[in-house]
DNA sequence: ATGGTTTTGTTATGTTATAACATCGCAAAC
DNA sequence: GTTTGCGATGTTATAACATAACAAAACCAT
């Protein structure tokens, strides 16, 4: 009831958001407790924030859905390590990934592989796509290879038009 | 004579920097007149301290020179936007790439031609090369088009051990 | 319960980037 | 040759993103 006039979408396949969140906090905490790490009450909820919103998140949009609700509960704020200690904690339990080029987060939708992600962003609604397409990823590393280069981590972020949004802006062309 | 004390490399091929740089120069003069767009003396001199640094160069890094510069000459410093100012103007003019996950900017080694750079990052020395491989960018396209998504700009960071700093790094493992 | 470790709080500050408006300088139109 | 228009630059202020450093609290292993 808060902010969802406009459904973004574009996560692969619509699905019923809320229990795709449900999902994903399960899975983090079976995660974590394979892992032996905490998955604390502020961790979870920041992950359950960024899996919440219908595209990435920056760290203070975080930042200030923690503040509203201490407010509510009558509890003094929070600052900004505290967001940033949580994404880092979601980040190296490949939780979440961080968008280079928007400053912001999203849920990872296959956690326990230590992939990074590979992202297609919708330049007009915002949304974010997960490609994870290991060819890439090994056509990279031998490109790189074949340079000398020893490739440790990928950033692969890729701009443009969301199925949704083509549709839509086709439509609008009459 | 001023910093070149490290000599830092792995931009591809090793080579004379000076003259890399005036190759550089008096390329995007020559692209900036064919554009009809004015590589003024802010602009060029922005893309000159780009070309002159060893690795990607921030945006206040450039700031820092500038003003260095302008104190020597008695005149006033200079502020943020003159540099972003000069920054955006290179970049839509393919004259530089920013590296979103450094926030910091490179020199484009082939411009003219549209592309969006992919870049190997040593995360020993800083050094940056550039791959611009056109297999990379199809493979990415039409996986991405496969999922109904449209590519307008792409984003590729590799960041690992260069050549030099592996073998440097193997050395010191006895 | 105690002591060590991890997590979170808190304050301050660093770093990167842009908004908004003023001024300058050149070149086309008069 | 002045005026006018426009792109470039200057200037001030502030927004947006991120971390250092130290204190307090929560956790949990003994």
């Amino acid at each position: 009831m808060t902010e969802d006039a406009v459904v973004s979408p574009f996560r692969p396949v619509r699905h019923e958001h809320d229990a795709c969140i449900d999902d994903a906090l399960d899975a983090a905490d079976a995660l974590c407790a394979k892992q032996g790490v905490r998955l604390t009450t502020l961790r979870r909820r920041v992950l359950e924030l960024v899996w919440g919103s219908h595209g990435p998140m920056g760290a203070y949009d975080i930042l200030d859905r923690l503040r509203e609700e201490r407010m509510r509960d009558e509890k003094k704020g929070a600052a900004p390590p505290t967001v940033y200690r949580a994404l880092d904690f979601l980040l190296s339990n490949g939780l979440i990934h961080r968008i280079e080029s928007l400053n912001a987060y999203v849920g990872c939708g296959a956690p326990s592989d230590g992939h990074a992600g590979q992202f297609l962003i919708c330049g007009d609604c915002g949304s974010v796509g997960e490609l994870d397409d290991p060819d890439i990823t090994k056509m990279i590393a031998s490109k790189a290879e074949a340079m000398g280069f020893a490739v440790t981590h990928q950033t692969i972020e890729a701009t443009g038009l969301c199925p949704e949004c083509a549709r839509r802006g086709a439509k609008n062309e009459n």
